[in-house]
DNA sequence: TTAATCTCTCTAGTCACTAGAGGTTCAAGC
DNA sequence: GCTTGAACCTCTAGTGACTAGAGAGATTAA
């Protein structure tokens, strides 16, 4: 009802307005009406919307799970088992992200404290990099 | 000197077979000699090539890092300050990442433990979700 | 020789945007 | 009412680091 133009909905949320038109060819942001000279008008609805998705994001959430949770919050009576199943696999996700960069961030700070500072023949940072032995295994993907 | 056929140093090297070819058409692998029926044939120093970029790659490089730290150890003499400058600039990622991650956790975990495990219209984790205000700004971008 | 496996190139898809070209509409000031 | 400049439109292509698949040719073991 507010009328607002994508830039004023930019503004409002904190989605920059290409971004705004990407989740509109998704799907994940409803297409909304237009002026008469073809802009775009948005109402309230779509700022809460838009606030909502980039909360997920900033939580790491993909479009997918984003667009899931959505639908669970368009319909207020269902159990809500979806959406805990969806948050502990993000939980569990993060949780095992964190875990390897904790790893990577050990063997770099080693790479990094044993390095004579002198030349590359005795560099520890390139040295370590090329043997992988002294950590076949011990780092995960970091997704 | 080996004569390793793609699929063997993909064995070898850890490295996936497209991931190989992948790597060859940006020229961060040199293009091998070919068989008389234009398979490619590789020697030990590409096992080795492609062990430090799995190894970078592990460690969060980006593939532009690893050319650079490649070019590097191809010349032991010179002094190894910019290859301790890429590592650190890693370094620094990576602590960044993890105090993302560990804010973006913490809410998480918060979300789901305030869950009543009831109907979604009392569900803290779309809750949380919806309404920004209880965390606007407090975790950064994820990378 | 034959069959199975491997390898070849090429194109297109992934995720979540971001950038740019080239053109149209809107809103504010005069 | 007119002008100007900002905002808006669509469309295509690019990012990073691969991954998938089609359709054809090469190699190798029995």
């Amino acid at each position: 009802m507010s009328d607002l133009s994508i830039g004023k909905l930019s503004r409002a949320s904190g989605v920059k307005v290409p971004t705004i038109r990407y989740y509109e060819t998704i799907g994940l942001l409803a297409a909304p009406p237009r002026s008469e000279g073809g802009q775009r008008r948005y109402g309230k609805a779509d700022v809460e919307s838009l606030r909502f998705i980039r909360h997920g994001r900033a939580l790491g959430f993909g479009l997918d799970d984003l667009r899931a949770l959505q639908d669970l919050s368009d319909r207020p009576n269902q159990s809500c088992e979806r959406a805990d199943a969806i948050a502990s696999r993000q939980l569990a996700e993060v949780e095992r992200r964190i875990a390897g960069l904790e790893a990577v961030r050990v063997e770099l700070a080693r790479m990094l404290d044993h390095c004579a500072h002198g030349e590359v023949d005795q560099c520890r940072v390139i040295e370590t990099l090329s043997d992988h032995a002294l950590c076949e295994g011990d780092h995960a993907k970091l997704g």
